[in-house]
DNA sequence: GACAGTTTATGGACCGGTCCAAAGAAGGGC
DNA sequence: GCCCTTCTTTGGACCGGTCCATAAACTGTC
């Protein structure tokens, strides 16, 4: 009644349960006529092999943990998918944690993941909480992507160039002729490379004066109260550059609640071109932080870390790409002082 | 070097290796001192049960398997939330396998759970060759969640009652003082079932003329299409519902581009209550299928199914509820005939 | 036909836990 | 002090694979 195993399979061939294993290992050393009848076999009884066994006796899971911080951010999934192919290239699979989804149940996820004996470990995004991140980063192969926070000894770390993006984005502002220009700034590592970029990019063009900056966060709230303060003030920005999509789309209302059409009155610049940038609604000119390439990238650090855990830890920058859709244009003409 | 075993920790302790596992899967019947010591080494060594190990001995690996079509579907990650939550209460942890992400590495991801003996399967949505899904129904307790499509004699199904949310979709505009009402139409059985209620509505209040059916898709730009398709014809709707969130935003833009203004030219309501609906720039109404419950009561059926996996199967269906927001109104005074 | 060399097949130890029958220790009654 | 009962503890089989040293089966040579 219960599954086969490969000693009901030896069996049935008429064979060795080594010799089984040699097969499904597909060794070469085995003869075509025996070769035949295990496979056979194999398919008769619809032998499935138990990858607990497996991976007790090989003492390895061919199998990587991927922990990240909330899945409902679309960027996210998209660096899964770079991420899962590449892994799967190299035989490995990925499991998924989710921060977000399981730390209320405290549930402490890297914990599983250290029992499972996963191979690797790939920390999606900033994650909160982190000392059994880094406990676990000493005895398993570790590569952060998305972020460049927690920089260990060993682990590797991938990510989009914020400065680069920043500067993208402010520069297409300033390219158009916008002098006045705010930035919605957002938290974390990434929200202090973005801010601080613009801020470069303002003074270079000798603009200081006139870049202002409102702390925001990484939700629709966030922007949406950051550009009503913006707005409100007494000299009102012609263009806003936000720390991310989400946020991009929550200025965008407050814009409109407030009278301004935008890109007429009012020019808006996103972060990360998740698929609400593409919406035709919203049509968001927006930053491509190439997150699919960082999930292929990732995985690949990961696949040599694993056959070198020693290595020096790399950081690779991903560039970014500006990506011009309808929310961004010239300044009104009565706009400029 | 490498991990320590129980072993270990039983040497250290000074105990029997059984005594400790004894102490770790929180025995009463051991002396209280001798725990003690057990609890003390385990602590010293950095010790960590093998999962892989565990499960081969215990012959189940308290894990469910969780198939998906994509994570790019806010709906899924919702309905996620709900179940990792459930399941985490009956001790048991969740492997997720994105089908989208997956399929084209030619993976098969039922496969993969077969392999790795899980206790129970979760589908869901839709999910595109099943067969193979079948034939591990037949041997791992299996429910269907957020899709009433498969329906096989050992597996529960929980899902949205998408003909009584159609209605409240329907019945809605109805209220409102529509009368020629369109539908953009969905595809596979929830779609059927939205759509034929939606015409039962419109036939019990004697409108059955006056009810266009557009066939769409899951996306924005069916939605898009089909809204252009609907408001080049002769005889245009005061309203319309969408099959889901997206391609209501999808119909959104269409309207706009055409220089409707919503809701005052035209209602909209959506499906799913997806966080794009609450995205205050969009603002839809919609309906909410209570993902998040679905998700919990698929997790709860699992566990009963697990308990008795020969119990007669389930099908749950949970009770929608619409959400007006800023989407839909009265009709325009010069649009009723 | 015996021998060496190569290819192919096998038995058994091992991975790190759980489980169970049985041994050992402690407590109670007479 | 001895026997019986109850509470603790233990050794060893087992889960289902991999791996390796060794055995068995061929091949070819002289």
């Amino acid at each position: 009644m219960s599954a086969p195993t490969i000693r009901d399979v030896a069996e049935r061939a008429g064979v060795s349960k080594s010799l089984v294993s040699l097969v499904l290992r597909g060794s070469e050393q085995v003869r075509p006529e025996k070769r035949q009848a295990v496979l056979a076999a194999v398919e008769e009884l619809g032998y499935r092999p138990n990858a607990a066994a497996r991976s007790l006796s090989e003492r390895r899971t061919r199998s990587v943990g991927v922990l990240l911080n909330d899945l409902r951010n679309p960027w996210f999934v998209e660096l899964l998918d770079g991420l899962g192919s590449r892994l799967h290239e190299n035989g490995l699979h990925m499991m998924l944690a989710d921060g977000r989804l399981n730390r209320h149940l405290g549930e402490d996820l890297t914990r599983i993941f250290t029992e499972l004996r996963v191979d690797g470990l790939i920390a999606v995004g900033t994650l909160p909480g982190s000392e059994e991140l880094l406990a676990a980063a000493t005895h398993i192969p570790t590569v952060v992507a998305g972020a460049v926070e927690p920089v260990l000894p060993h682990v590797d770390v991938v990510a989009g160039d914020d400065s680069y993006g920043a500067a993208l984005a402010t520069e297409h502002l300033i390219d158009l002729g916008h002098r006045r220009i705010a930035h919605i700034a957002g938290q974390g590592v990434a929200g202090e490379l973005r801010r601080t970029s613009f801020e470069r990019v303002m003074h270079a063009h000798g603009l200081t004066d006139l870049a202002t900056v409102e702390q925001g966060d990484h939700t629709e709230e966030g922007g949406y109260r950051g550009m009503v303060r913006l707005l409100t003030a007494p000299q009102r920005p012609t263009a806003v550059f936000a720390f991310n999509d989400i946020a991009c789309v929550g200025a965008l209302s407050a814009a409109e609640e407030l009278g301004l059409q935008v890109p007429r009155d009012l020019s808006l610049v996103g972060y990360d071109n998740t698929y609400l940038a593409r919406l035709r609604h919203l049509w968001l000119t927006t930053v491509d932080n190439g997150s699919h390439d960082i999930g292929r990238r990732a995985a690949q650090l990961l696949v040599h870390r694993m056959k070198d855990p020693r290595r020096a830890a790399e950081t690779v920058l991903s560039e970014p790409r500006l990506e011009v859709r309808g929310t961004t244009g010239p300044p009104p003409v009565t706009g400029t002082p």
